[in-house]
RNA sequence: GACCCCGUAGCUCAGCGGAUAGAGCAAUUGCCUUCUAAGCAAUGGGUCGCAGGUUCAAUUCCUGCCGGGGUCGCCA
């Protein structure tokens, strides 16, 4: 692992502490000004401040200790005690040099040893995946392929919204139009049909008749809460029937995300967490953690200093049934007891903030949630050019079925209008444009930083130019066809070496991938990888630009830019790799 | 009403205590018989919503105001 700025930090802060000032002031960073510097020091500035000192005179000792070090080409002090620092070549190709044969070693081993859970907060069960549902897929995604590289154990629950209201809207509508199928009986006539009595279209249609009839009517409303108590309960039919209404949903689902390219460790639901609510209520019961309040058992979650009240936790409603905050309050204990993390992720929509708010804070006041730190990963919505959430054109909720085959078709056009791959077999160009569309729909959402919310513009987002997944996609075939034609040619490939400005200012990039990786981790921010990747590929199309590798007649400076070439491309292809992006053979 | 997020170039957005506020698109101008020009090089474009305050230093932190979005116990 390479994290050129923890070493420079490492090197700057024992300078620091050899004055006798703190060695936190090390921080070392990138250059604000390139034209000056490659990276740059503020410490003086601070510790001036810290002692009443002149900053300059504190920068100026700085600077003597770190011109002893042989890495540096260059240490200046500018303005009011900014130290300029700049490596020399040869530390910048030692650098990169166990990267060549050992790409993987860029990633930073953050999470050594520690457990991570990440917590999808999926889809309803009998509501086809949408728009809505985009984000925390791609994001999600995105992230457990990033904790994983970095080091973490990864475990990914999609966490089915399973066991709330929309199940007993489903199974009173059910009830309604079939009454004569067993699962109404109120005895058990176990076992049931094996056979679902609904297909994923069917449910398709019931849910939204059965939500429409239940805002309309309050005697239907009253119904579908019934049967929701009744299934928790462990009604017997209701249960046999909620199974099929599961199995029938997941399936479908899975072949949404799979189509996605987004795959989960575990399928789990809210009803997984069926089995530890008893045991959790009695115990927050006895321990007089939950009280009831008008008429549910409900835990405070109030605390000292709080801006403003934050409502209770509801864990059993007036007619017993339980809410979302319970499953995911006794979600937590599944987790605690069968992976014991260190940290829980939630990626769900910024709006349901203050709701996990709420379940944070009941698992730490009960101490529940074991050693792990939970934190809520929101993200703003996708709207359209109203700003608006995303719809259709009919004002509907776009499925993600149509938006992906949407991408996929907008991908075909303009790759057929750049006349690409127009000579390639007509399966090979399909998945050309599937992994565009896809790339371009990806990028397009994480190169946003989390919070924000956006503006779904198909046109943008699938352009070969500029900061789009299509241009990264398309550098990275390039680069694979450079190299493609050097083996051809039998021309060997060497470690990369610097010669030019644009070499240096390329190999730093390739140098900074660890520091990207380990900050894209902290601030749990995909952007800041798509920064990076971007970045480094506008950086090799400058050395592209200037360097033509094939024609090179100085074998050994053409081994070495290919060298350059094959890292730089090694680093594009993990990078795009975690953000969940394939990139074609060719194009 | 309270609380949370957001207001930066014509458009879409970064930056969030430091040196001349950046990128992409759009505009203007060069560069293809040369590794895929979907590129590269260059130019123009900003009182960082408004008003105060803290600081040697504020787009960045604090307060107020204006504008947009969101949330506020028995939906998820």
């Amino acid at each position: 692992m390479i994290s050129l700025l923890s070493d420079l930090t490492a090197i700057a802060s024992a300078a620091f502490a050899a004055e006798n000032l703190a060695p936190e002031f090390g921080v070392v960073q990138f250059s604000d000004r390139p034209d000056l510097a490659q990276f740059q020091c503020n410490g003086a500035l601070a510790a001036a401040k810290a002692a009443k000192a002149n900053p300059r005179a504190i920068a100026e000792k700085i600077a003597a200790r770190l011109k002893e070090s042989p890495l540096f080409s260059d240490v200046a002090i500018a303005g009011p005690g900014f130290i300029n620092l700049k490596l020399t070549d040869a530390h910048i190709e030692n650098a990169m040099s166990p990267l060549a044969y050992a790409p993987d070693s860029v990633f930073p081993d953050t999470g050594k040893g520690r457990q991570l859970v990440l917590d999808f907060g999926g889809p309803n069960v009998a509501k086809p995946m949408h728009v809505g549902h985009l984000r925390s897929a791609i994001i999600g995604d995105c992230l457990q392929r990033l904790y994983r590289a970095n080091g973490w154990k990864v475990v990914s629950d999609a966490h089915l919204g399973d066991w709330g209201l929309q199940m007993g809207q489903l199974i009173s509508e059910l009830e309604l139009r079939q009454p004569k199928l067993p699962y109404f009986e109120s005895v058990d006539l176990s076992p049931y049909p094996e056979q679902s009595p609904v297909t994923m279209e069917d449910l398709e249609i019931l849910y939204p008749q059965a939500s429409a009839a239940c805002k309309a009517d309050p005697a239907r409303l009253e119904a579908a809460r019934l049967a929701t108590a009744e299934l928790q309960a462990g009604r017997p039919g209701y249960r046999a029937l909620w199974r099929h209404f599961f199995k029938v949903s997941e399936a479908g689902l899975q072949r949404e995300y799979a189509s996605l390219g987004v795959n989960f460790d575990l399928w789990k639901g809210e009803s997984d967490a069926d089995p530890f609510i008893p045991d959790m209520i009695e115990r927050l019961k006895n321990d007089r953690f939950a009280v009831m309040d008008q008429g549910a058992l409900i835990v405070p979650v109030a605390e000292d200093g709080d801006a403003k009240e934050i409502p209770p936790l509801i864990l059993l409603k007036t007619d017993g049934a339980v809410l979302y905050g319970t499953t995911d309050l006794a979600t937590i204990i599944d987790r605690v007891r069968e992976y014991n993390p260190d940290l829980i992720l939630y990626v769900v929509d910024q709006r349901q903030h203050l709701h996990f708010e709420q379940v944070f804070r009941a698992a730490r006041k009960t101490g529940l949630g074991g050693h792990a730190h939970l934190e809520f990963i929101g993200f703003g919505t996708m709207n359209g050019a109203d700003g608006k959430p995303f719809k259709t054109r009919e004002g509907g909720v776009m499925k993600l079925f149509d938006l992906l085959a949407m991408m996929t078709g907008e991908a075909e056009k303009r790759i057929a209008e750049q006349g690409l791959a127009a000579e390639y077999p007509a399966d090979e160009r399909a998945a050309i444009a599937k992994a565009v569309g896809i790339g371009a729909l990806k990028f397009a959402d994480l190169s946003n930083p989390r919070l924000s919310n956006y503006v779904f513009d198909i046109e943008r987002f699938t352009r070969f130019e500029g900061k789009t997944g299509p241009y990264l996609q398309y550098a990275a075939v390039r680069i694979k066809s450079i190299l493609r034609r050097a083996h051809e040619e039998g021309f060997e490939a060497a470690a990369p070496r610097i010669h030019s400005e644009h070499e240096r200012q390329l190999a730093l990039q390739i140098l900074a991938l660890t520091d990207a990786l380990a900050a894209a981790e902290e601030k749990r921010a995909p952007n800041v990888l798509c920064d990076y990747v971007f970045e480094l590929s506008q950086r090799f199309s400058r050395f592209y630009a200037e360097h033509h590798i094939m024609r090179e007649t100085d074998v050994e400076l053409r081994a070495a830019r290919l060298g350059m070439a094959a890292l730089t491309l090694a680093m594009i292809e993990r990078v795009l790799r975690l953000l969940g992006i394939e990139i074609p053979e060719r194009m």
